[in-house]
DNA sequence: ATGAAAGCGCTAACAC
DNA sequence: GTGTTAGCGCTTTCAT
């Protein structure tokens, strides 16, 4: 009753060698002539048995082993788990599993979890990289294992990617406070070199440019990600009680919960003295007392693309490095309303 | 510079046995009586050569995968997300992967997924359980699998798990409202049989019956998991328009969060007219206009204690099954204010 | 001190 | 039609 039964014991069961079994079993009894009777027995003895195939050995033999990585920055960020649910769900459509880990934007993490997944075989790699991790990741290419980057992408480095239009959302989203009657627009984000945030930035800065409104880089209050919420805090309280704002573009969801809050302590009323717009959704914009105007990320997109990208390179697609650009959402809701 | 290099390709390098090698790579090298010279010779090759061990061999003839599978309702909900975090550190740091599937609370999606797990040869399982699948984790165990439950258990089914103190958090947290002078206490919780949501809704009841509340059933309001914000909305709205009620406990973050919306909708003044506590945390509950009072899960200890389990029973443990009960934290805020 | 070889469970080419 | 066997990369026993 104990041990797993393997394609012998059904073998033995059966009085036929493996080979007959493992022909039945990859439904391969027509192409290799098993008779009828034997197929029938066969089958009924691998139910009876309840016969489990051994996966591992399955793929050591054909050297693929049917297991996507995932490597996000953080799986416990919401943003991140829906990413990761969209591509579990895809994954296990195409008879994959997914195998995660989370590298805190940190290139020697993410360096470690990838050896790890690569010694374990994965057939390919889908993830967010790090600053810095370029190197690594096109010593993984060189390996033959296919990687797909998402949310995040590097210049200059020859790999699949699908992004969001982060330059043209950021762009709507602060056009769409001018047109409200703003001028005064700060910008909360990351102090960070990942392209997608400064893409978000420069959309910013072209949305002030396209209404002559001069770009003060002192508007831009930066956050570092260990210490999010007292730099925030100091930040954009210090520019809140001086400047004037009347307006504020956060570059992510994380970034504009933490605002918020200040916004809150301040005594600041959204959207009458500061109009808000975020990039991301966040559960708490639905409740903040003013439902903030968001852009919405085209998570499903993502993750559906990233996995059909890397199966296509695991059946063997070796066309060039592919970059797939999905638009963002624009969702209007009262934290940008008019004066 | 392609294919991947293998013992083989290290020990031909040397000029040596694959059996050397392996000695030296699994630092095995004095019990074996390899020679210094010859030790120094390997390690300079697999430096050389950038050997990196196949670990699905490894995993075949060893017969362990270190890989533990982690089943939960859904990964992209917050609270699943982050003990998927804790979960995952807390592998790692012992040398295992984590391979992760969502079942939708649905005992035979689960099932799937437990089939390919073990197909894969996990060494342990860590899982949600749905509602009906003590029969299918009956017949992992039997097949010598360690399974560690989380979040949820079940009565009379001898496997380990590690639980919060539900009925204890409970019963605090409306005990609370009552002392805050509320009598008039609905709660919001789902149409379900499982145990951790009965235990909550016990906690409800014995803090209304120890202050001599009659218990009305009209007044806790289920949701279903397919249509929660349509059933909450129609249910936990009818009830506030007719009730008269003065407080609401909600049994998790995702039924507070769509009570809360429907609260705004109705203008309801939280705590004023109506107080609020809620099982869970959310980011929502920090940004809503009177955050919310709340039961804290205490997460990290679930995932670490669950890891240790697992690893405890992959190292041969056959002690009995054990159930760790781990008490939660009450965080007093606005929301549950007094009159 | 080192090498040869069996075997983990499976696939597939080849032999009968 | 069915059986035999090599081999995927590794560990480990047994010989030498």
């Amino acid at each position: 009753m104990n041990k797993r039964v393997s394609l012998k014991d059904v073998a033995q069961h059966v009085g036929v060698s493996i080979a007959l079994v493992s022909y039945v079993l990859n439904g391969q009894e027509k192409e290799k002539g098993v008779s009828p009777e034997m197929t029938v027995k066969i089958r009924k003895a691998i139910a009876k048995l309840n016969y489990q195939p051994n996966l591992v050995a399955k793929g050591l033999k054909s050297g693929k082993s049917h297991t996507i990585g995932l490597i996000v920055a953080d799986i416990s960020n919401p943003f991140f788990s829906a990413i990761a649910r969209v591509i579990e769900d895809e994954a296990t459509k195409h008879g994959y599993v997914l195998i995660i880990g989370s590298c805190d934007e940190n290139a020697a993490k993410s360096r470690h979890i990838e050896d790890v997944f690569l010694n374990r075989q994965v057939d390919a790699l889908i993830m967010t990289p790090a600053i810095g991790s370029q190197r690594q990741i096109k010593d993984i290419l060189k390996r033959k294992t296919p990687v797909v980057l998402i949310d995040r992408y590097f210049d200059n480095l020859k790999v699949d990617s699908v992004r969001v239009e982060n330059y043209q959302a950021a762009l709507a989203g602060v056009l769409h406070l001018i047109n409200n009657g703003r001028r005064r627009i700060a910008m909360v984000t990351y102090r960070t070199e990942l392209l997608h945030f400064r893409d978000r930035r420069e959309g910013y800065k072209a949305a002030l440019a396209q209404n002559d409104i001069p770009f003060n880089p002192g508007w831009i209050v930066e956050g570092s990600y260990e210490k999010l919420d007292h730099d925030i805090a100091t930040g954009l309280g210090q520019l809140l009680r001086t400047a004037g704002i009347d307006a504020i573009f956060f570059a992510n969801n994380t970034l504009a919960v933490a605002g918020l809050k200040v916004l809150n302590a301040l005594g600041i009323k959204v959207p009458d003295q500061v109009a808000v717009v975020s990039f991301d959704e966040s559960e708490a914009f639905d409740l903040f007392y003013s439902p903030v105007t968001y852009i919405r990320q085209p998570i499903e997109a993502i993750g559906k693309e990233a996995v059909r990208m890397a199966i296509d390179r695991i059946q063997g697609s070796t066309a060039d490095s592919r970059m797939m650009t999905i638009p963002a959402t624009f969702i209007v809701r009262e934290s940008s309303g008019s004066k």
